[in-house]
DNA sequence: TAGAATCCAAGCAGTACTCCACGAAGCTTT
DNA sequence: AAAGCTTCGTGGAGTACTGCTTGGATTCTA
């Protein structure tokens, strides 16, 4: 059926997924249960057992640690075409952070045993995962390493030239973000207070390296070089 | 020769390798040069190209980022029978940190071609690769956390409890450190600098949390519950 | 075992950031 | 369009932490 098709045209674009053939991508398609969600919903909670992971096809969920006062942390945000839960499966502990959608989205998604029979099936995917955790325990180390010796200027920074990378457009003026987190979320992201992003937004304006409106954000070329802000990098 | 049935032995504690059985281990153990390192060596630097796995037999290790001005971040300590490197090897980056010995260690060395050829004769190993990534990732996870949500005294509350953990025995008194890190190497792991690590120790011993003497560290068993330096956590 | 080198304690001045507070501006619902 | 939420901007007081310095203790090394 016409679904069926449209799954694995997505799954083609899963990293994990990539060199399958054509018949194993129907199969796997085949496990896979289509979830929705609305805006601000959960999908799974910190410390709860999981047995699935799950593949974005449209939308964005954020993946949050929640600390005994119940100061949250987001550790990243996925969009379409990432998957997450994985973990679980791999070691069997619970949930290492909660995931919640922050848009309405629609995901994928694979139960243990259709997992791991996948795997055993398809080793070469074992090698994909391990890449693609390769990559996130990099960000990961980056991230510690921000936190650990920049200040709250240098890490706004980091993370304005990430979502530059990953989820902005080229313009003439510069890189452009058509829909930034909120300013809470950016401060949990960073390890401050909305507060404090707010300043540091504005100084960033006044200088000119970024501009702001709405939702919007235009990050000006020169944003990366610029000496004032990186002095403590 | 008595060396292959040292390096064995060793093999086999290695939770990559738990799991092969006498002849995948002596044919690995075959492709494994020992290398001996002086205390405070380089093993490799941050972004040099990496082209094989370490494992460590004896001394111990310190992952370390540094950033742009030099100042340095610990990611963690490795001890006998870590194996570090493997990211380089999965996913063809340079290196992410530089590793560096804090002893007088000797290591295990593997080349990539083999640990590839060893991937795909046996796919086991990749499923307990995949496992061992997802606990470092949790850990990371959890480091990142307590660095974005916790002040100097958590943070360095976590590292005590993290390091009786892993490193501590059990007294009467409660859990004793043989060996701790130097204060500016505590303070590299939880960003501060040493004169903080200094005062917060200090203060923790005063609380009779803690037993300072020399390199020797105890951590008394109400260490965990204590509510005052607990009340960010 | 002496001398050198590293490591640690403590004081103090300066500051980056938090925490609270209030009002303005922008969306959504009716 | 009014009412109600959520998001943002800004001010000011308080504080946790830094950065520097100096002297003393501990540990390495020759």
């Amino acid at each position: 059926m016409a679904d069926e098709i449209q799954k694995t045209t997505l799954l083609k674009r899963v990293s994990i997924f990539k060199d399958l053939d054509e018949f194993a991508l129907h199969s796997l398609a085949a496990r896979l249960e289509t979830v929705n969600y609305k805006k601000d919903s959960e999908i799974f909670r910190q410390a709860q057992d999981g047995d699935s992971l799950f593949i974005v096809v449209s939308g964005r969920v954020k993946v949050v640690l929640h600390n005994e006062n119940g100061k949250e942390t987001i550790l990243t945000i996925f969009k379409e075409e990432d998957f997450f839960g994985e973990m679980s499966l791999l070691d069997g502990q619970p949930r290492s952070a909660g995931v919640y959608t922050t848009k309405k989205s629609t995901l994928l998604k694979l139960s243990r045993a259709d997992f791991i029979s996948h795997l055993q099936a398809f080793p070469n995917s074992a090698l994909n995962i391990l890449s693609v955790m390769s990559h996130r325990l990099r960000r990961a180390s980056e991230i510690i390493g921000n936190l650990a010796s920049l200040d709250v200027y240098g890490r706004m920074a980091r993370v304005i030239l990430d979502m530059a990378k990953t989820d902005g457009e080229a313009k003439d003026e510069g890189v452009f973000i058509k829909s930034r987190p909120a300013q809470h979320e950016l401060a949990a992201m960073i390890g401050t207070t909305r507060e404090t992003v707010s300043r540091v937004l504005s100084e960033f304006q006044k200088r000119g390296l970024i501009m702001m409106s709405g939702k919007g954000l235009l990050v000006s070329y020169g944003f990366a070089e610029d000496e004032s802000i990186m002095k403590k990098l």
